[in-house]
Formats: structure tokens, C-alpha cells, sequence
RNA sequence: GGGUAGGUGCCCGAGUGGUUAAAGGGAACGGACUGUAAAUCCGUCGCCGUAGGCUACGAUGGUUCGAAUCCAUCCCUGCCCA
């Protein structure tokens, strides 16, 4: 014990930016601060992006601090347009609904509640009950539209036009900080780098309403050596919710990252000491795998739980060490009543997207059955390809697949 | 409202009557190499397929043997002016 929490965020690599460092780190060793972090509903699942928040969060809570979860019911409504060159999708009312329900789910399992130690908010219930007259005289008025159209955020859109909709969000971004003050004396918003803009504006607007001295904190952003975003896969994001990446392909995720982010990954996305984390990340060549394992586990487990996380792993080593014959590879229903072909029936199951996709593969030899290359387009399943009912199919070098004969 | 530049495949972006399923780049995917890494190299990259066909260049109509390319109307976006 005894370390101030900041210097833990520092240690670990999380802080990007603060509006007064001196000053937030006497607050941490004098009181129990209160602090918030928003998370706008833009999809039924958070992702990886938001998980290195709700670690940053973690370690405050253990260190005895008190978050503020807010989901995003009225500002999602907005779409905050931060460093996008495009305008987000609007949502419906219901979408939104749902997506904040999933998302109080989701960070249930990683933020403790019990006993008063973390809150729960919905900024949709004070956002949505906002007179515009009102609020633009109480809290337009301390905004002025030069210093807005200076920040950062919006640089991305002047080329491609910011519509005053999304212009709007940095003021109920900043709104929400006020309000979240005067409720629950929330003294500190931490967010992305990207929220950087949108944060001062709220610790601005605090200390003109209010007079009241509140902080901002930044988060590194995740990325990869090459400064381009982590987290993404080919399917898209890399959701925390099992069912939209499965656990397996979650571990899978972080087993692969570049050997030049696998201490980054360890400091930011686990809880290890850090006197671990450096030796692990000091490792060098093939050594390092053993570093992607403890990590991909630990992440995974801090996720999924340990059952889920154990189980990802045992899948892996096995496909990769030998044979795999894992319980855990996805597993696709195939009824053989004769004459079906091993790319109809992937193709079917989104193994491919198209027939032509699976023609291509095959003649590229990127697919094996039961580990011999299917070296014919129109190869038939038949009965001899199931052993005790199934058959093993390998889509380039770590896709696997499980057919099962009904 | 006026003027002007635009809207092309997952993204960026060339193309301005036939040889264009549409240059180039990125992403993605497969292969080689490896350490389930990176970098590199090779290949693929609309759909169905034997040929061949079908669908595609904001939307709808039209001109033409033939249009992403020409015309009309409409929708959307940037910039300038009001």
C-alpha cells in the first residue's frame, strides 16, 4: 500500500492527460473522491476500448475511490462527434434503451456495487427533462463558440461539415460533470484522450457555475505500436459480451498481439504487479509467447471468469499443439441425408460468406478437413469423414470448426 | 434562396459513351517464412458458375446498338454568397 493511486494510473501507462496532477493527487490521499466515466450506448455490448476505462476504474475503487458509471441514455441520443469524420447512426429511443441496460449489465461484472461503492446514473434522466430555453441561457451562456470551435474534437469535421445536433454534445457532455457535482460531488471525469475537448469544457463549466475546483483525467487510448487502433478484429470491435466474441476468439485476440504491446497490454489490461509485468514484458523472441499466454489468460479471466478463461485456453493449446479434437471449437449441425458439399454447408454456417469465398479458399489450399487439405471445390461429406459423429474442419491456419452428424 | 464542387465496390480514390466488375492504395482473406508475433514476399478480393450469366458506380426516368460516363427531375454533402 502507501503508493498514491495516481501514480499507480501512471505507472501502469494510463495517464494521457490531467488538468492539474498536483492538485488530483493530493485530492486521492484526502478524501474518498468521487469520479465518473460516461459510456455512450452506441452498440448493445462495450468493447475493448471501454474495458481499459473500466480498469482505470477498477484501480480507483480499490483504492478506495467511488466511480460513477454513466451511461449515455440522453447523450447517446446526440452522438458525440470527437475525432470521427463521419456522423454517427442515430439510434432510436428503444435502441438506446436496450443498449444501456446491456451496458449496466456488463459493468456490474467488473465494478463493485455493493455497499454504496460504486453508482450507477443514467444521464437520459436529467438530459431529457432539459427546458432549451433554460439551458441556454444557464449554461450556453458560459460557452463561447470561438473556444468551442477551437478544440481539438472537431478538427476531423471540418472538412466534411459538423451539424449543430453533434455541436451540441461537448455542452451536455460538460453539463453532465455539473450536475454530477452537484449531486453526488463528483470531483473528477476521466474518459478516452479522445474526450480530452469534452472533459475541460465540463471542468470549466464547474468552476464558472459553481466555483468549484474539479479535475480531468485522460486515458491512452489503446493502440499498437504503429499508432493504429487495438482491438479491432475482422469481424469488427472486439465485444466484452461472450456471444458476440466468443471467449475463445477473445483469448485468441490477445494471444496474437504484437510482441511490441504485450507490456502495454499487461499494465493497462490487467491487474499484475508491475514488477511482473516488466519481467514478462522483457522477454525476447519465442520467450515472449509465454508473456501472450499469461496475458490472454488474465484478460480473459477478468472478462469471462476463470472457468471461461481456463477453457479458452485448454482449446487453444490443444489446437496448437498438436491435434486438436477441443470440445470448445464452434461447432456446426450437419445433416447428412448424402450429396452435401463441405462448402454448402460452411457457407451456410458463415464459415464463408459466399460459395465463391470458399471455392477461392480451397483452391488456395486454406482448408483442411480433418487434416488432409480439401483439395476439391465440390467435395461430398459422406459418412467417413465423422469419426463418433464428427469432423474437424481448419480454415486457413487458426480457424477451427467442429461438424457434427445428426 | 443564388453560385459552385461533389455523391463510385468494406474505406480512400481514379475513371467521363463501348476493350470497365470498374486503375491505384488501405483493410480483409489464403499461401510461404516464423514464435499462434512483426516485417517481407506471392496470390485472392461483387454473386452464381464449366462456358456463361446476373447484380453494381446517390434515386428515378430518358437518349443510344451500347451509359458509372450524355440529358431531365429528385435526394444528399462540402465550399462561397444571401
Amino acid at each position: 500500500m502507501g503508493q498514491n493511486v495516481y501514480d499507480t494510473l501512471v505507472e501502469r501507462g494510463f495517464v494521457a492527460q490531467c488538468t492539474n496532477e498536483e492538485e488530483l493527487r493530493k485530492l486521492f490521499e484526502t478524501e474518498k473522491v468521487k469520479f465518473y466515466i460516461g459510456f455512450d450506448p452506441t452498440a448493445d455490448s462495450l468493447h475493448a476500448g471501454h474495458f481499459i476505462a473500466l480498469m482505470a476504474m477498477a484501480h480507483l475503487q480499490r483504492a478506495g475511490h467511488v466511480p460513477i458509471c454513466l451511461v449515455g441514455g440522453g447523450t447517446g441520443t446526440v452522438g458525440d462527434p470527437s475525432g470521427r469524420t463521419d456522423m454517427r447512426k442515430m439510434l432510436t429511443d428503444e435502441d438506446i434503451e436496450h443498449n444501456c441496460e446491456c451496458f449496466k449489465k456488463q459493468i456490474s461484472r467488473f465494478i463493485d456495487f455493493s455497499d454504496n461503492k460504486a453508482i450507477m446514473v443514467n444521464n437520459g434522466d436529467w438530459l431529457r427533462k432539459l427546458n432549451y430555453i433554460d439551458l441556454l441561457r444557464d449554461v450556453g451562456a458560459c460557452f463561447t463558440v470561438n473556444r468551442m470551435l477551437a478544440a481539438e474534437c472537431y478538427k476531423q469535421r471540418w472538412e466534411k461539415g459538423l451539424t449543430f445536433l453533434e455541436f451540441n454534445y461537448m455542452v451536455m457532455q460538460a453539463y453532465d460533470f455539473l450536475e454530477l457535482n452537484r449531486r453526488y460531488d463528483c470531483k473528477l471525469e476521466m474518459g478516452g484522450d479522445d474526450q480530452w475537448s469534452n472533459i475541460i469544457a465540463g471542468v470549466e463549466l464547474n468552476r464558472r457555475k459553481s466555483n468549484t475546483a474539479v479535475y480531468g483525467l485522460t486515458n491512452k487510448l489503446l493502440t499498437k505500436s504503429d499508432g493504429k487502433k487495438m482491438g479491432k478484429t475482422a469481424g469488427g470491435a472486439l465485444w466484452l459480451d461472450a456471444e458476440k466474441t466468443s471467449p475463445y476468439d477473445f483469448y485468441q485476440y490477445w494471444r496474437n498481439v504484437d510482441d511490441a504491446d504485450v507490456e502495454k497490454c499487461l499494465a493497462l489490461l490487467t491487474f499484475l504487479p508491475m514488477d511482473e509485468v516488466r519481467r514478462l514484458g522483457a522477454l525476447k523472441d519465442a520467450e515472449i509467447n509465454e508473456a501472450k499466454k499469461v496475458l490472454a489468460f488474465e484478460v480473459t479471466k477478468i472478462v469471462h471468469g476463470e472457468e471461461e478463461a481456463k477453457k479458452a485456453k485448454e482449446a487453444a493449446e490443444a489446437l496448437f499443439s498438436g491435434q486438436g479434437s477441443a470440445e470448445d471449437m464452434p461447432t456446426i449441425d450437419v445433416a447428412l441425408s448424402g450429396g452435401e458439399k463441405l462448402i454448402d454447408v460452411l457457407t451456410q454456417n458463415g464459415v464463408f460468406a459466399s460459395k465463391g469465398e470458399g471455392r477461392r479458399l480451397v483452391q488456395q489450399n486454406g482448408l483442411t478437413l480433418n487434416d488432409e487439405k480439401v483439395t476439391d471445390v465440390d467435395y461430398v461429406l459422406t459418412a467417413a469423414d465423422f469419426n463418433d459423429g464428427s469432423a474437424i474442419v481448419r480454415k486457413g491456419k487458426k480457424k477451427y470448426y467442429r461438424l457434427q452428424s445428426k
